[in-house]
DNA sequence: TACTATTTTTAGACTTATCTAAATTTATTT
DNA sequence: AAATAAATTTAGATAAGTCTAAAAATAGTA
């Protein structure tokens, strides 16, 4: 059984490293869980005695296979528990992340599973990040327009459905480009237009150019 | 903020201090908690400065009123807790214990009172027990048949509803007195009888005595 | 390449919560 | 009341996780 801290430390490996298993520089982790490199560097030691981590000095940290599925296991409790706060509790999407924190550190394996069971087996938690099952899979994501997004979901723009210039000229003035991150904001019922975030920056659309953006969670 | 430790020290006080708020020995506090009278010894201290409790050497503790606060707190929490496992989880009643004792220690008042609200303001968990309200009030018990308890409740008997020699004789051959502590471990469908855990001892009832023991929660 | 800046690690200290063993106080028994 | 037993506290040690300050290694630059 592992501690608060060590899960903690996994998790953030686990987020900086992305899905390539990158190796994780001690700086990196430390601004991460906002601590001192010294202190990553003796945590660093316990999960590579563990056999969590793999470590050369100066080299950086990469999860092992153990690490990770440790790490993935706790980012589907999160992504879960956000589900629950926000579909059972009627917590709003964008004040969950801190209940989380502490939720997803429940040890019951039972517990995970009930709830995944109770939820309906969600792909998506409600920032639309996706939520792997208990095998540790994350689910395929498709490419869907823009205007399918739900309120709090966000992804990756992958491409359009229309190829017309001066729809592209306007979505350079957007600053919407191949890769950019979309976060959707808030739907106006009264002309379906949406307000979303781009690149962490907040923007309006209509629903007719929300149709033509292909979206990848 | 408290730290998981004192949460417990403090649940553990007022578990065995009950409703006289009565003074608990170190020795007490060390047996509940599975640890050691000189740990003990040092948390008291610690709580007696936060002033969490009052504490003169050699002479037992007691909750001031801050904590007793929130002790009744943590209580609520994991009462309310073990409410959401058995009734939407589908957990049995007599494994959401461990589960609870980790979910009281979460810190978020509104994840509290949301749940309370989706759970629909529960006076008792699936032990019996009764959940202390937002203000840290018990609910107050009214007396009913052993009958009407479900499964998993429990209660003190406070009376009969028939005093005939025969009746009292049988009960008294049940081991069944005025403060017995019942708890309803199964209902046989068939003939209505119940099966209860009468002082920890596992005997068996038939729904005609059942009907005359009056229990208070 | 050599110097400087940055990153990382080491060494030693601190806090929290625990423990064992010994000392002290209170309770019990003869 | 004195002797013994039990409960409680103190003193000192330990483990986890963190910190600061200094040393060592790596990276960047003149």
């Amino acid at each position: 059984m592992n501690t608060l801290a060590e899960e903690n430390y996994l998790k953030a490996i686990f987020k900086l490293s992305g899905k390539q298993k990158a190796s994780v520089s001690t700086n990196a982790i430390a601004v991460e869980l906002e601590t001192k490199a010294s202190s990553v560097t003796d945590m660093i030691k316990k999960l590579t005695e563990k056999g969590f981590v793999n470590y050369q000095k100066y080299n950086g940290t990469s999860l092992t296979k153990k690490g990770h599925e440790i790490a993935v296991h706790i980012v589907r409790k999160h992504r879960l528990w956000e589900v629950f706060l926000v579909k059972k509790l009627n917590f709003q999407w964008d004040e969950v992340h801190d209940v989380a924190e502490q939720l997803e550190h429940i040890k019951s394996s039972k517990l995970v599973e009930h709830l995944d069971t109770f939820l309906g087996f969600p792909q998506y938690d409600p920032h639309g990040d996706p939520i792997p099952n208990k095998n540790g899979e994350f689910p395929k994501s498709f490419s869907a327009p823009l205007i399918d997004l739900t309120i709090g979901n966000k992804g990756k723009v992958v491409g359009v459905s229309q190829d017309n210039p001066s729809f592209l000229k306007y979505l350079d003035k957007l600053e919407i480009q191949l890769g950019s991150k979309i976060q959707v904001i808030e739907k106006v019922d009264f002309d379906q237009s949406i307000e979303v975030k781009i690149n962490g920056k907040a923007t309006h659309i209509s629903s007719e150019v929300a149709k033509n953006i292909l979206i990848k969670q």
